[in-house]
RNA sequence: GUGGGUGUAGCUCAGUUGGUUAGAGCACCAGAUUGUGGCUCUGGAGGUCACGGGUUCAAUUCCCGCCACUCACCCCA
């Protein structure tokens, strides 16, 4: 029998993790600088959590989820996103004690049963962000700006913020009976994708990509105009903090999120070469969720990135991340007496803290040192008859050919 | 869930208008005066031509099914 992995998951193979390595150690640094604290929830939790917080209707929970049931009876699920599981940790562990804003970040494996495309995978990695319990649009900005540190620190240039307030429980209620009622207007003229949004998700239908709905969208009406006045405000201040650190963003008025719990602020950034996906980084405020959850009301703001689509973006823009480290030296030996010494040089050396490689098996040294070349390592350690006769050691550099005798002895300080 | 494309060596791909030993490049292993890599040359190993069925004297090639991969839609990081 062949085991294959399974159908939108990928190994993540040697040649990737420079990386990987590369973007956690910008994301450590980062989320540092702006006093981030790291926490890690369980990759599974209730499937109540991700029903009442991420929202029944959405088609994460209607139809993405990886659900179980566990010996125990338990419906259990893969967490599709970090938010909710984020809040649960906040109410559960009485983070509303702590000084406010309360910010964190996460990063690990993020699960959804959808079909897998370029960009789009059933396990992906995401690296979270939220600040808990400060309405001040000072917090939304810290955040946005988290993640265009991070990509300007990777490497990329012109990165751009798509900018929309979609409003609260005060305001949005009567901006999507007027959109709604602007749309049935249309009913016959518009796809059936968005016949089926005017009910399930009508603020979807502004994302629509068919062309015929287009005119549709254009003289939609605009949420930005329906906003109440607290909304206003907020968004207003968010625009002028945004202005003053210069950080680019355009309005768009048709940016909506597919889940249930933001208020206010959201934002995306987009990215190129992640096929037809646009965004490397959503996010938004969700001013309502922990309450929601159970906990005690308190405002919030997120937003997660797709580290797979940080790296494919990276790949399609030419930006290479730092190599790792080659191993320093290769130890190539040929007989039973040399293959003792060897042994007992190459993990000297690693004690030293230097990176060291054996050759193994019965190799000839034209094939070791063949290894050596292939490991790119910078030095070749040479042990045979003479050597081990003589206690001296041959050193050969693999990057000039230059070679030279070293006592036994003063191996580790030639290094 | 829906639609298009593709499945031949570890990887990237040729190829067979149906014919019995299926090819290349890269990678791998070994050798080119017996203890010296990278370049070059020579040789070697490696494939149930995704899987199942059908047509045929004969199928990797044609037909059907199935699975997988891939791209796109829905939706999202």
């Amino acid at each position: 029998m062949k085991f294959k992995s399974i159908t939108g998951t990928r190994d993540i193979l040697p040649e990737e993790q420079p990386y990987w390595r590369f973007i956690e150690k910008k994301l450590y640094d980062i989320t540092t600088l702006y006093n981030y604290m790291r926490v890690d929830p369980p990759i599974f939790e209730e499937t109540g959590l991700f029903l009442r917080g991420v929202g029944e209707t959405t088609d994460i929970v209607e139809k993405e989820m990886y659900t179980f049931q566990d010996k125990g009876g338990n419906s259990l699920t893969l967490r599709p996103e970090f938010t909710a599981g984020i809040m649960r940790l906040y109410i559960e562990n009485g983070f509303h004690t702590r000084p406010k804003p309360v910010k964190l970040f996460s990063v690990g494996p993020i699960f959804r049963y959808e079909r897998p495309q370029a960009g789009r995978f059933r396990q992906h990695t995401q690296f979270n962000v939220e600040a808990l319990g400060e309405l001040d649009p000072l917090v939304d900005v810290e955040v946005m700006s988290i993640a265009w540190q991070l990509y300007k620190e990777l490497g990329f240039s012109g990165i751009e913020f798509q900018l929309n307030s979609t409003g609260c429980p005060q305001c949005r209620p009567a901006y999507i009976s007027k959109l709604t009622d602007y749309y049935r207007d249309h009913f016959d003229e518009i796809c059936k994708d968005c016949q089926r949004r005017l009910d399930q998700n009508p603020l979807r239908l502004l994302d629509c990509k068919v062309e015929t709905c287009q005119p549709f969208i254009e003289n939609a009406p605009i949420i930005g105009e329906h906003l109440c006045e607290e909304c206003q405000k907020h968004f207003t201040a968010l625009k002028t903090y945004l202005d003053i650190l210069q950080r680019p963003y355009k309005i768009n008025h048709k940016l909506v999120r597919g889940l249930d719990y933001y208020t206010k602020t959201v934002f995306e950034v987009w990215a190129r070469g992640i096929g037809s996906q646009s965004a490397m980084c959503g996010g938004g405020r969700y001013d309502g969720l922990v309450e929601q959850l159970g906990g005690p009301p308190t405002p919030g703001i997120g937003f997660g990135s797709g580290i797979e689509r940080i790296i494919l973006s990276m790949k399609e823009q030419n930006i290479t991340p730092e190599p790792l480290p080659a191993p320093k030296v290769y130890i190539v030996h040929n007989g039973l007496e040399a293959r003792h010494l060897a042994l007992n040089i190459v993990f000297d050396l690693r004690e030293e803290k230097i990176a060291a490689i054996l050759g193994f098996g019965d190799r000839s040294f034209k094939s070791q040192l063949r290894d050596a070349n292939r490991q790119d390592a910078d030095f070749a350690v040479l042990i045979g008859e003479d050597e081990v006769k003589n206690n001296i050691l041959t050193v050969k550099n693999l990057r000039t050919g230059e070679q030279k005798s070293v006592a036994g002895n003063e191996l580790v300080t030639f290094f």
